[in-house]
DNA sequence: ACCAATTATCGTAATATTGCAATGTAATTA
DNA sequence: TAATTACATTGCAATATTACGATAATTGGT
C-alpha cells in the first residue's frame, strides 16, 4: 500500500532505513557533495549548480535538515546551510556497524 | 512528478542513491540482517520472521537481487538466497568514501 | 500423473516521492 | 515604504513504492 509496517522492525532498523532514504535521491547526494566541498553554502548557489528549481532543492533541504544531516543558519536574508557533524558522525557509524556485521563468508 | 532527473547528477551521485535506496526500507534491511546472522536462508524463513506476505517478501528480495546485494541459488524446492561478498564490500566501500569525504569541519 | 511445498509474477489499491509554478514571508536595499 | 532578494510553503500532477491476494511456475515426493 505504500506504507511501510514500521511496527514489525526493531528501532535500529526502522531508524537505518530512514537514513538511507535520506541519501535516496541523487540531487540530496549532491547537496551533501557540495556542502562537503563549500564547507557552507546558501540555497541559490545549488540552484545553479543543480539543474532543479527552487522549490526542488529547497524541499530536498528540509529533507536532509528534517533528519538532522544538515542544518541551516541564518545569515542575513540568506541561509548558510552545513553539515552537522555529529550526525554525520552518527550516521557513519551507524552504517559503518551495519556493514562491517557482514563477516564476508557466505555460502 | 515522483520521476527523478537522473541527467543531471553524476554517475558516482546515481549510484550512491540507489544503492541507499535499496537500504531504504526497514524490510530489506531486517533480511539483509537475518540473512548475515543466518548466514543463507529462504524465503520462507524470511515470510516466518519478518511479518509480511509472501508476495511482498519476494518483492524485497528482487529488489535486493536487481542491486546485486545478494545472490539466490536454487536449493531443490527452494532457494537460498546470501549477500553477494564483492558487491557488498563495493557498497561498503562507496559509501565508506562517502562518508569520510567529510572533513569534520563546518561553519 | 498427481499433489504439496516453495517462490515468482501479475494486478490492483493505498500511499509516498518528486518536481515545479505560484504564492507567502522575512530581511535588504533603494 | 516600495521594490528586491532569498527561501519556505502550498497545491497539484506525474510517477514510484509498498503491500497483498490470486495465480503461475518449478521442484519433490507418492
Amino acid at each position: 500500500m505504500g506504507v511501510t509496517k514500521t511496527n514489525l522492525f526493531t528501532e535500529r532498523q526502522n531508524e537505518l532505513a530512514k537514513l538511507a532514504k535520506g541519501l535516496a535521491h541523487p540531487a540530496r547526494i549532491a547537496i551533501l557533495e557540495h556542502l562537503i566541498s563549500s564547507n557552507a553554502c546558501i540555497n541559490s548557489d545549488l540552484v545553479q549548480e543543480l539543474g532543479l528549481a527552487q522549490a526542488t532543492i529547497s524541499q530536498h533541504l528540509r529533507e536532509l535538515k528534517d533528519l538532522g544531516i544538515i542544518q541551516g543558519n541564518i545569515e542575513g536574508a540568506s541561509i548558510s546551510y552545513c553539515i552537522n557533524p555529529s550526525k554525520w558522525d552518527e550516521i557513519k557509524s551507524l552504517l559503518g556497524g551495519f556493514f562491517d556485521s557482514f563477516s564476508g563468508k557466505c555460502c
